[in-house]
DNA sequence: GACAGAAACATACTGACGGTATGAAACATA
DNA sequence: TATGTTTCATACCGTCAGTATGTTTCTGTC
């Protein structure tokens, strides 16, 4: 019986083809390995999910995951860094919509930022895990991150006058992290819709106050 | 030759008596445990720390450990749950101080909060290792903690008069992650004298523009 | 003070997991 | 087609959290 490598004659070139080439090959083992990490490191917690069961479910064995990763927390910072940059994306868009207002551009980065996080599975990543596996620095060299974005829509917003001057970086730090407390605090919360409602409103006092501010 | 358990006559009676009770011997060992725990759980990490490790530097075996700890995690609760007492005491200690005004007892309350979490060794326990290694709900859970106090000091902020009458519990959560963030980034900074000095400047700014806010 | 029972610990062991060593198969290049 | 390299599979090792069981130390009672 045939086993099954029939060339795909289709238009698209997407399907596996009859031999494909080493990258694809590396770029799919890639792939099906961080899908599977992604879900189980979500779901399940960085130290609770074994490279085994990562492996099981990805259809590969340790030999493929340690060809193309170093580790365990290499695996994760790349699982991490995914989510960031999906992060950022979803931050950038709305940032950019408002962009013509500094100020407001923040606030809607800011209220996607706290959106985007009220995933449990992205809390799980981005706000428990990484500190502990990946540490503060790590986190913050990885190119695209993003507290770097809410720093640079803050410095603009300082540089354009709109809110009044001062250094970036502690109203940075108290913004995102006050962010991404919200964030937990919120889903946690006896009713999130309200309590996310209740977080806005919030927000939004504190940036009215903060542009007024002397 | 004696086997040294002669009876110290002294008139403290905090030496090791001849015959210790065995709520002396149990506190004892759960006090040796718990130093030995912070000690490494504050340099290595809450993964890379090892019980094995953990009980040498106590001078017990694990049967001791496991008799007075349900595992490794409520071990490191335990610890993690000592550290939110100490970092109360000083919060507390600092609001009280100038509890006549609401307001200001808040600011003294996180200034007291960030410098304390400045030590790398509390925010590894307290900022890195704990959201991972217990979860948001072990950690808020715990009698006394940090956030309980913020919240608190707020919410008689709010019912004073001293800051714009609001929900007390987004501001709690934007306040207490701000500051730990604040604490993470300071102490990483190229000059954390001065990440400091400007961080609290900041705090002082926030504080007076949410006073002022309609 | 002898003795039974319980509390406080010690010792030996198991299973799971992260990581490594080594070899085979798939692909690339000539 | 032959040779080297990439990509992965398999077998194995060391470490560590947790357990099972035995031993010592204390407590209450007669």
């Amino acid at each position: 019986m045939a086993t099954a490598r029939t060339a795909a004659a289709d238009g698209t070139g997407r399907q596996p083809r009859a031999r494909p080439t080493q990258q694809e090959r590396s770029d799919a083992t890639v792939e099906d390995l961080l899908a599977a990490a992604r879900a189980l490191f979500a779901t399940a917690g960085y130290a609770a999910t074994s490279l085994d069961a990562v492996c099981e479910r990805a259809g590969v064995t340790k030999g493929a995951l340690y060809h193309h990763f170093a580790g365990k927390k290499q695996l994760f910072s790349a699982v991490y860094t995914r989510e960031q940059e999906r992060l950022a994306a979803r931050i950038s868009s709305a940032y950019l919509a408002v962009a013509a207002d500094p100020w407001e551009a923040v606030f809607e980065g800011s209220r996607a930022y706290l959106e985007a996080s009220l995933d449990p599975e992205v809390q799980r990543i981005t706000l428990f895990d990484a500190p502990g596996a990946l540490g503060w620095e790590a986190m913050r060299d990885l190119g695209v991150n993003c507290r770097e974005l809410t720093y640079k829509g803050i410095a603009r917003a300082i540089r354009k006058g709109a809110i009044p001057d001062r250094p970036a970086d502690p109203l940075t730090s108290m913004l995102y992290g006050g962010l991404s407390e919200s964030a937990m605090a919120v889903v946690r919360a006896a009713d999130p819709q309200a309590a996310l409602a209740e977080a806005l409103t919030d927000l939004r006092r504190l940036f009215d106050a903060l542009a007024a501010g002397s």
